[in-house]
DNA sequence: CCAATCAGGACCGGAAAGGTCCTCATTCTT
DNA sequence: AAGAATGAGGACCTTTCCGGTCCTGATTGG
């Protein structure tokens, strides 16, 4: 019901081998390998990653990238967001001039607002070092819900 | 950095509509004119949202759609679900098969859908009722936190 | 019997995402 | 000093799939 893009999950898979062993140097052909990602798509990610400044990168012979902060400072929302840009949940938020024919219409502009902003606040709880564990590692506080098994 | 797709965001608008007259008869000609949708298209999310039992359809002359429950009991969820089908945050969480290649070597996907949890939580908590006022009415218990202008 | 209306597909076009490649800049090693 | 390794940055192609249209029934009221 809610698509994250392919490639900003690539950006989360990628971020969380590297923090698996933070402190170290990683070429792009390296990562790529690890994770199974095709080298260049992984590499265009690793160049929006550290232009995004959540990655230190180092030119020539020995080269690559490192983490630029701790797994635990880095925030999921931060990957995706230099991954894919800051994408609204529907057209008619997005930062640029709305073309949404039915803003005249549309009451519920206001909400959908709100409704991103809770979602966003459900992705900033979790930083890189909560993904890195096998088992879920984090307790969000919207969890004292009752619980559903249902996917998003 | 999160997208619904535009027909779900259709599907919202075009059920907070009649939620406005509810008990009344809508075609699906008035209701794409009323919220300038092209008729088709509102024709084919129409369809869909009465497959899922958010709409009763009525045949034949003098026909058109009602509202199967009030406004209240209809959550924004049930909505996108029913135009957009269960797709997941993430498509290695897909229902189906799995053709995610990366499964052996990826730690994340639990966590991945602990956060589909939390944002499945996030818009569980908003009716059609809420999203009608032109005034967000609703305040959910994720507004606690620390205020952010920043889009999803 | 006819007209209005929904049901359920088939089908098409275009935008955008995903992926590849090429060239240039930088820096280490020998 | 030269060359090899590596990232930077952008152009470009290709395929997917979303959004949209249309057609042919089925149903029902007048």
């Amino acid at each position: 019901m809610i698509r994250l893009s392919r490639l900003a999950d690539y950006g989360v898979v990628l971020m969380t081998h590297i923090s698996t062993l933070a402190d170290e140097m990683h070429t792009a052909h390296a990562v790529a390998a690890a994770t199974h990602i095709p080298e260049p798509t992984a590499s265009k990610i690793l160049k929006a990653l550290a232009r995004a400044d959540l990655l230190d990168s180092h030119r020539g012979a020995n080269g690559g990238y490192t983490l630029a902060r701790t797994p635990a400072e880095i925030r999921v929302t931060e990957v995706i967001v230099a991954v894919d840009g800051p994408i609204a949940l529907t057209s008619c938020l997005d930062a640029e001039g709305t073309d949404c024919s039915l803003l005249s219409t549309c009451p519920t502009r206001t909400n959908w607002q709100t409704i991103n902003d809770a979602i966003h606040h459900a992705l900033d709880e979790v930083s890189l070092a909560d993904m890195m564990g096998p088992m879920a590692a984090f307790i969000p506080p919207f969890e004292r819900h009752s619980q559903r098994a249902t996917g998003v």
